[in-house]
DNA sequence: AACAGATAAAATATCGATAATCGTTGACAT
DNA sequence: ATGTCAACGATTATCGATATTTTATCTGTT
């Protein structure tokens, strides 16, 4: 965990964070005066964070209406991992041609974690519980981990966080151990340098439940999430930088 | 031309176009002072225009340490085109898979502009003519103009105008017809719906030129561009927003 | 009752000023 | 001569206030 040593830079990311959590929800309006009254900070400040916020599609920018946080779609959401499957498979190209002992090492590594954590959680056994999330993450970092170009993975990131945010949707489903499936053949495909293979593998997992997403995106009923939102009454204090 | 409405959106532009036309240098600094004091407006302005070119990485922020062009290397040139070029390929897949006679269309006329443009100019005649640039971008835009995922898009704009940054340095040489060379076979193979031809004929017109400004870039000589650099004296003043 | 226009309130966009930080110069001691 | 430290100047980061624009409210008329 880095200090920023900046307000701007702690406004960045403390704002990217709650918008990627749909802590701040999507196509809600961000008020300057009520973010700079919640951190405690100028609105120029806000305003220089949510700037560049908008570059990474997070917020939109109204000229002379505001910002408000990027909406979701389906559409947009099909748009996404179709993207994000593009570039991670950019990112596995370069590994697999780059990836020495060392990369297939934690590799393996990786597979076995999440081969071994629990897919939920007793307090909430229809969420996929964030040990396994976290676990699933490492391995697909793992995977791409030798990836030697700096831009692809920068771009890899930021749709990572996007896809992240769209997983906040709250659809509440029983795990199973289908969940499971797959870590074990991208491994060998992987290792075995099967580009080709590994790729289709990976966009089979990545878009295992997007059609459910889509659903809840596209149904009557307004769209629910996991983490409660963020109300203008409350008063985050800014941790001293020391 | 979308008459800008705000300040910050001018600023924004009139930053951006600069920048890719290297009139402000890669690396060099941006001090807010001097960039308010030529385009008569405050510094927050300035600052939150430069916020949003920084995700953009045409800007960099140094903490405390104020902002700076986005430097150039060969290794980044590398990593750009490479990352461009998946992106492209992304794209022309896309096109490929949606594109109507319309499409097919555009793209014969596109082909037969670029064919016909004049290489290079009597007055800078080791300089690709402008025109000639033109018709090429046109061209490839009308090949990924069936692109139907937005996002995809918007990725490919980035880059595009990324390289077009690179593209800025001075390396005359006359141009020869070999630059006419692809179209053709782009155009057929795009129109037969065969991607990986395609993609690859694209590739390789991609890469025609990298090594070049690559090797500019590396020798020990400081890099010249074809445009002059915006001095600190300069006083663009802004057009009146009616 | 519905609509248009005028007015008031809210929020944004912009500015100029102040505080904090960094880099440099120059004096001083070793 | 060289290295260290302090004070200065330059520049950035942050703030609070003002000007503009948008949005909501109210009033009067058809």
């Amino acid at each position: 965990m880095t200090q920023p040593r900046s307000i701007t830079q702690h406004l960045y990311q403390q704002l990217r964070a709650e918008l990627i959590s749909c802590k701040l929800r999507p196509g809600s309006r961000l008020r300057t005066s009520e973010l700079s009254k919640r951190f405690g900070t100028s609105l120029s400040a806000v305003r220089e964070a949510l700037s560049r916020l908008v570059s990474e599609q997070l917020v939109h920018a109204d000229p002379q209406r505001g910002f408000r946080a990027a909406p979701m779609s389906s559409e947009d959401l099909y748009e996404l991992t179709e993207t994000a499957m593009g570039i991670e498979a950019m990112c596995i190209r370069s590994a697999l041609a780059h990836g020495d002992h060392d990369w297939e090492t934690r590799l393996c590594d990786a597979r076995d974690a999440v081969l071994k954590a629990p897919l939920n959680t007793k307090k909430e056994p229809k969420r996929i519980s964030p040990s396994f999330a976290k676990a699933h993450h490492a391995f697909h970092e793992a995977l791409i981990s030798a990836c030697s170009n700096a831009r692809t993975l920068a771009l890899r990131q930021l749709h990572q966080d996007q896809s992240e945010r769209y997983r906040q949707l709250c659809i509440p489903y029983a795990p199973n151990d289908s969940l499971r499936s797959g870590y074990d053949e991208i491994t060998a495909a992987a290792i075995s340098r099967n580009a080709d293979l590994t790729i289709k593998l990976v966009a089979e997992q990545f878009s295992r439940n997007v059609d459910r997403f889509a659903e809840a995106l596209d149904s009557e009923q307004t769209v629910r999430f996991w983490i409660e939102e963020e109300t203008a009454k409350g008063n985050a204090n800014l941790a001293t930088v020391s």
